[in-house]
DNA sequence: GTCTATAGTAAGATAGAC
DNA sequence: GTCTATCTTACTATAGAC
């Protein structure tokens, strides 16, 4: 991200928070520009100096959304070292749950990206770097043990903890949210034991 | 669906037909219905007489495929049911086996619906008439023990085949394409099991 | 039922003044 | 950087001949 103006910056954040609100209520195909920028106090051709136009802003949003779990996740994970838990399966169950904890308390944001209506293409895009992150993170549970490892193990873990999350931002209770988490780690553990 | 004409009959064929090859192709969102018409070899009102539009036409691909699938499910429930087996794990298999099978079959179209680019709301059709079908074959599996289930269970169920079958409509190899239908099966049974 | 032609509409994107 | 006005595209829908 280039320097910037105080206002240009001000102006960027108003996008923002403006697209954040109004995708999150209606989503993205139904979410029109024009209503983007009059909520924001800003115009169509600022905007267009920003972003790219309407995906671009959608990603954008992505972007921070996606930082910040990956922020949480590794401050959970190095949490969980420091405190001297060495089982691999820990260890990991304590991103994936500082993840689905994460989703639940920016549920509007989560819920936009899980719902699956995004710009052409967001999906694969959404796909590929959370897979880029269960790989990262799992990959302590491949070192565990020597024999081959099923390959659909990945894709496993993935998908649960993404459903896991989608479920989640649906809960306005946090207890009730933080519970079904629990109840997915439970399942996610049976994988790897035994 | 009323009675039709030869005519009427052949004019829905091929427009089904051309929109099943552009939407593969190109996806839903870059499809314009143009094409469709053009190369149907139909013309833009006639498409209107028989279907409610873009979006329309893509449902009607979809409601093909759902049932489709759901036969073949429900034929190799049958069938293992036949052979005698009264594992309910292993009859559930079968049926999401044949689900698997039938993605990878039919991988133009499986492709396309599990891409995540449909009309505004599709993703959430799919995920409940697909739930549906879980929770129905899954039920065995809930009566098989008395203790109290976890609650995240179905929602892993949908998921993990879900994501099962569109992995496998990415194998060109059908040898492929099923070993690694059977490994989502074997973690499945991971679940089930003590 | 099917076709051509065309009007209407909505929204994303761009140009260029300030 | 910001704005207004305009362009462009693409889908939806309709009218009316055959």
């Amino acid at each position: 991200m280039p320097v910037m103006q105080r206002r240009a910056q001000d102006t960027r954040s108003a996008l923002l928070q403006s697209a954040r609100e109004i995708f999150a209520d209606v989503g993205y195909s139904d979410a029109n520009v024009a209503e983007v920028v009059s909520r924001a106090g800003s115009s169509v051709g600022s905007m267009y100096h920003h972003f790219g136009g309407k995906a671009d802003l959608f990603l954008a949003l992505y972007d921070g959304y996606h930082a910040r779990q990956e922020a949480r996740a590794d401050i959970a994970v190095r949490d969980v070292l420091t405190a001297g838990e060495r089982n691999p399966v820990r260890v990991f169950a304590a991103g994936a749950r500082a993840f689905m904890q994460g989703a639940w308390e920016e549920r509007d944001l989560a819920r936009l990206f899980l719902a699956g209506d995004g710009p052409p293409g967001f999906d694969s895009v959404m796909r590929a770097g959370f897979g880029d992150w269960v790989r990262r993170s799992g990959a302590v549970l491949r070192d565990a043990d020597g024999e081959t490892l099923n390959q659909a193990y990945p894709l496993v873990l993935t998908t649960v903890i993404a459903a896991g999350a989608r479920e989640v931002t649906q809960l306005s209770d946090e207890q009730a949210a933080m519970g079904f988490a629990d109840d997915i780690l439970t399942l996610l553990d049976k994988f790897t034991e035994d």
